[in-house]
DNA sequence: CTTGGCACTCGCGTCGCGGGAGTGCCAGGC
DNA sequence: GCCTGGCACTCCCGCGACGCGAGTGCCAAG
């Protein structure tokens, strides 16, 4: 009963404070929203609020405000997501469907995202490990140098140059060409893999692509099964990469003005930290799987050094293990109900799109 | 005489505000700067140089800082190029030499630059309208689903979706392979247009690719050269878009914290501003041939709306004709010569770089 | 357990006041 | 004619005082 009535309390003030960036006091909170009691018993509660550590004044005399704790069972408890209207809906199908390749896909829903949410968004490249290999296509820009280009079914092109240390006319270009299409095509990119690995192992033995390949001056490195083992072992590495794609996506850095705190202390560093890969990668965490939405409030989240930060997330892409990650980054002092729908909204339509033309 | 000193007063103004970041007065100056004659006469020189418009002092009793009309004179009659320390030139070599493929150089010449001048860095991606077709790879992805993949002899990859409306089996495909390649294989971009036109007229006559094609019950439009003819159109397209390439990248964006100015003043429309591809093309604006770096200052850049910001910009690339821009965009008050310096030292590099790969 | 009352605390904006930096001008010297 | 030292003046900026107002905690009564 009492219990119930702190807690609507923090709704409250969570939610008041949210909108209007400032500590929030007894008086406001029992004017704005319809909790029909006296201000004096909304400060007891707010005193035992404040003693469960979810919320905390700024200094004496001032209004509350919500800790992270209070944060986190306000999104845990109190707070559903609030459903999108049937317009955002429209406006999210028809953004996304406009685009005409999976980069387009990937740029649009990033930019979307960050419209919607008026945060930062990050989005990792789908993940696509159960795509197979449609085709592989050896060009020679020079003799001795070869460019590999992988085309993979879910339409996504891998490309890797190669130095070879052997002058190489048509036909034998060609004849790689046969080869390692005879090896990987159709093939999922773990198979396409094995299959690249049992190809090199019959046509380059003893011939480790080393460091120093090119400097060795034996007799072994001039023939074709040499560099044969190069362009596989290139290859090889372009499809341990594209399986695990690790490129991100942010958009929507603007908003990081809508802050509040300082330039260096926030907004800099932050900067800093969004131009880094690795940071992003850490940022996005672990792709949920099914449907849920992954809430990180300040320190519970991988940018301890910034503070005052969360972060929403959640996985995309088709069926259960091609999952890469999407969210947003924005201050603790958010609107989550919101926030966290607009994240599921995009990252369905992503995955529908995705589904459709993969 | 006296007119060489007061230019000579006018840069260590430049020199002296740029790295003070505060209004310089007389008495500063003559102790900084070895002018052999006293505040009283360089006071003279001030009130000469502002009623000449070369810089104002923000209010009455407070120091002099240079007016944009001030930094022209100083970047025009007085700033050399700084030249690179040969430490310098070796990190932009070696760093820039790791590059993979064109698109790793562009990410990372962006990303040094940034690092260099401590501004935000511009690179657009090279245009190279003076490569040639290497390839075109077609592979369907279903049986009305084809993947179109453009190689070009500068180690470029596009690729495009194209939807027909005939079921294709595999010979089918090879044809069309067949005849596409013949068409462009070995051409320059332009000239490789104008074969695909050609290729298109002979087989889709009467069958124009508008908007609505693949809704038109008619016979003619499921016959192979039906699909010929949308083969075509897009690798048209393809090509068109590839030789005036308007991709653009951005590094850098932390640095705009040390602008000094409010957030909402510039930092949020900058941040905005360079989200958008088409402000950041204007940004760059036409390149400039030969070796020469553009120095754009206040209004006299595209970005009238964000005062204070000087454009700093060169061409690069290879050959006469294959051109594209880099440079940073940064406040006014920045250091000329080392900036102009490495801008151009970058540019030069980049187009090495290129070359060699190309 | 709730409520009205009341004294208390403290941040914040305003105001006034030097201090200091820098200027413009002038008269004298080279 | 140009440079220089001196001098009065202007104006920004930082600092402390002050009062207001919002908000609290506590208490006694319902």
């Amino acid at each position: 009963m009492v219990e119930e009535r702190r807690l609507a309390v923090l709704r409250a003030i969570v939610e008041d404070y949210v909108s209007t960036e400032e500590p929030v006091g007894s008086k406001a909170l029992v004017e704005r929203h319809g909790l029909g009691v006296s201000p004096a018993t909304v400060r007891n509660d707010m005193a035992q609020l404040e003693e469960e550590g979810l919320i905390h004044q700024p200094h004496t005399s001032a209004g509350r405000i919500p800790t992270d704790k209070g944060y986190r069972v306000f999104v845990d408890r109190l707070a559903g997501v609030k459903p999108m209207s049937s317009a955002e809906k429209r406006a999210i199908s028809t953004f996304l469907e406009g685009a005409v390749d999976v980069d387009d896909t990937v740029r649009r829903s990033v930019r979307l995202l960050s419209q919607l949410t008026h945060h930062v968004a990050v989005v990792q490249y789908p993940i696509l490990s159960n795509s197979t290999v449609r085709h592989v296509e050896v060009v020679a820009m020079t003799p001795r140098r070869l460019l590999v280009v992988l085309i993979l079914s879910n339409g996504r092109v891998e490309q890797r140059l190669v130095e070879v240390d052997r002058d190489l006319d048509d036909d034998a270009v060609a004849d790689l060409r046969t080869q390692v299409n005879r090896a990987v095509v159709g093939e999922r990119l773990t198979a396409a893999a094995d299959g690249l690995a049992a190809l090199r192992a019959a046509s380059g033995e003893g011939r480790d692509a080393g460091p120093d390949r090119g400097l060795e001056p034996g007799a072994a490195t001039t023939d074709a099964a040499g560099v044969t083992a190069d362009v596989v072992g290139v290859l090889v590495d372009a499809l341990a990469d594209h399986a695990a794609d690790q490129r991100v996506v942010v958009a929507g850095t603007a908003n990081l003005a809508r802050f509040g705190e300082g330039i260096d202390t926030v907004l800099r560093p932050m900067l800093e930290a969004l131009e880094e890969q690795v940071v992003l990668l850490k940022l996005l965490g672990e792709a949920t799987t099914g449907g849920g939405v992954t809430v990180r409030i300040g320190a519970e989240g991988p940018l301890e050094e910034l503070s005052g930060t969360s972060v929403v997330t959640t996985g995309y892409g088709v069926g259960p293990d091609a999952l890469a990650t999407l969210g947003i980054v924005g201050p603790t002092r958010m609107d989550y109900p919101g926030t966290m729908a607009a994240v599921r909204a995009v990252a369905r339509y992503m995955s529908r799109i995705l589904d459709e033309n993969g």
